[in-house]
DNA sequence: CCGATGTCAGATCCACTGAAATGA
DNA sequence: CTCATTTCAGTGTATCTGACATCG
């Protein structure tokens, strides 16, 4: 049985530490089911927004190390859910793109992602939730200004 | 420069993953200062409020491995803020148990926190930190209800 | 049974290589 | 034109941590 201190529970940043790490193990299950890691997530929906990419610029995007950002393009492409192509004009840099698997994974994905955020945020009703989307936004947006790259 | 994909921010879980994670990296940098980490605050914090407990009970509220437990407690009673004494009623169980320095030290990180929090939320007027905390209480009291242990 | 020690895996970070471009 | 410097992808490693497992 567990029972929180309340002198914890007073804070947010205890909170939504928790919080965050539940949410950040959850996607982690569901993405294990297809042998993926929440990087491989983020990587294929920045070339789904964004568009095929070099893989500096993914890197800079997602504020991940450019040596695992080579790791991650490894696994996806090995998977068909991602092809490299090398820029002709500028031969060191190489291209990566969604394929259509890529594709058509990253809206499953998706589509269990907001799957698991009924089941996170059950207890709050819609309008709840619209409220906790727009003030989380605007903290993120903070903590990304104050901090950028760590986040 | 980063600029995170917008499929992601629509996600809750993602949303709160990343403040979670920074509100950590916060309080860690706070903590780090006394060379101390996040485990150390919060058993400090359950011995204040639940006043002295055996290792066991202390591993089982905070959802520590009891192995772990013994790291955090060696550690802090070479600093003198906690102290183990022997159960008189049961002469075989250790207590942990506060001492007046450890009371001290706790004071002051909570205070800190508090602090961290401000920052945190700086976007947000009073009202809406309240809104805030009210929404991820009710979030968090569900998610351990729904996941006992792993939070 | 409980406290203590040790081990293992995952994530992050950093240093380095070789190829390709750039500019003095 | 040449050579030094920089930028890029890719490799490998060091470190830190949390989770687990075994020992006394």
């Amino acid at each position: 049985m567990e029972s929180l201190p309340p002198s914890l529970l007073e804070l947010d940043a205890y909170l939504l530490s928790k919080i965050g790490k539940d949410a950040r193990r959850r996607a982690a299950v569901r993405l294990a089911e297809r042998e993926l890691r929440l990087w491989h997530m983020a990587v294929l929906a920045a070339l789904e927004d964004f568009g095929p990419l070099v893989q500096r610029e993914l890197a800079a995007r997602l504020g991940l190390d450019p040596s695992d950002v080579v790791k991650v393009l490894d696994e996806l492409t090995a998977r068909g859910q991602v092809e490299r192509t090398r820029d002709p004009a500028d031969r060191r840099r190489v291209q990566a793109r969604l394929t259509p698997a890529g594709h058509a994974v990253l809206a499953e994905l998706l589509a269990e992602a907001r799957a698991t955020d009924e089941n996170l945020l059950a207890p709050l009703d819609p309008a709840e939730r619209r409220q906790l989307h727009g003030l989380l936004t605007r903290v993120l947006d903070h903590v990304r200004a104050e901090n950028p790259g760590a986040v």
